[in-house]
DNA sequence: ATTACTGCCGTACCTTAGTACGGAGTCAAG
DNA sequence: CTTGACTCCGTACTAAGGTACGGCAGTAAT
């Protein structure tokens, strides 16, 4: 049985997140308090490791601090339609910034073929093509 | 025939920044700065916007002001090699952003698609996939 | 002569996602 | 009863690439 109760640093470390991280989503109000219970300490149980597990996996979606405390004010089953909204919304976001990347990236190759493919002593085809354009 | 000389402003707009821009380039180190000549205003010639447009094309390709500034200091036919090497590592790093995106992209079309399949009423599988893992 | 426009300069602020720090209180062990 | 570890809290700092502000000086037009 594990504990159902921890302080910060055990909880931080359950959670894979520093102490001063869970802190910080406290603060951004991501994660509720838990309320100094008995002792002087906040106690977090079960249900914060659920929202902090949440925060991470959103995270790993690509989705902002801002957007998930969005998306943990919405209801799962009422505002599904808008979740999925939300969700292809990010999807888009991220497929454009994927292509500008490609394309940055596509550019950059052609420039690095052209200096190894260019006579030595001569003017760095990469520099000169920054110069003119 | 166009000015030789702009002022800050003028430059600017040639340079399609804005003049906060510019200034912050200098603050950089990335723009050397006219001397204010006769007038007491500075006067920007052709080489500084010829720096201008390498700073601005060294960004689209993916670049950071400060290797940037690495860039400008270094010879365009003595540091080939060199210049070359940092063109190849920039392009990897681009390459692994990419990569990163597109996996991110991929979990995330996944879970639209799961959610677009299930049944009304039930839980949304994208917040669900967030809560359990 | 007053207003309006530039330019110059330093400094502060913005976003995002945290990290770091300093002081004060608390708790358990030796 | 002191030491060390931990908590709580507020505040400041980081990177990156700017943007914005406020004050002052000089010039141009009305």
């Amino acid at each position: 049985m594990l504990p159902e109760k921890f302080t910060i640093s055990r909880f931080a470390k359950q959670g894979g997140v520093s102490v001063e991280t869970v802190r910080f989503y406290h603060r951004r109000g991501l994660l509720s308090l838990p309320k100094p219970d008995k002792t002087r300490f906040r106690e977090y149980g079960p249900c914060h490791l659920q929202q902090l597990r949440f925060i991470r996996q959103a995270q790993l979606a690509g989705f902002t601090l801002d957007e998930i405390k969005t998306l943990l004010n919405l209801d799962s089953i009422h505002d599904r339609l808008y979740i999925q909204a939300l969700a292809k919304k990010q999807l888009d976001k991220l497929n454009q910034q994927i292509e500008e990347l490609q394309q940055i990236a596509s550019n950059l190759h052609h420039l690095v073929n052209d200096c190894e493919h260019s006579e030595p002593g001569a003017y760095c085809p990469i520099v000169k093509a920054f110069s003119n354009s």
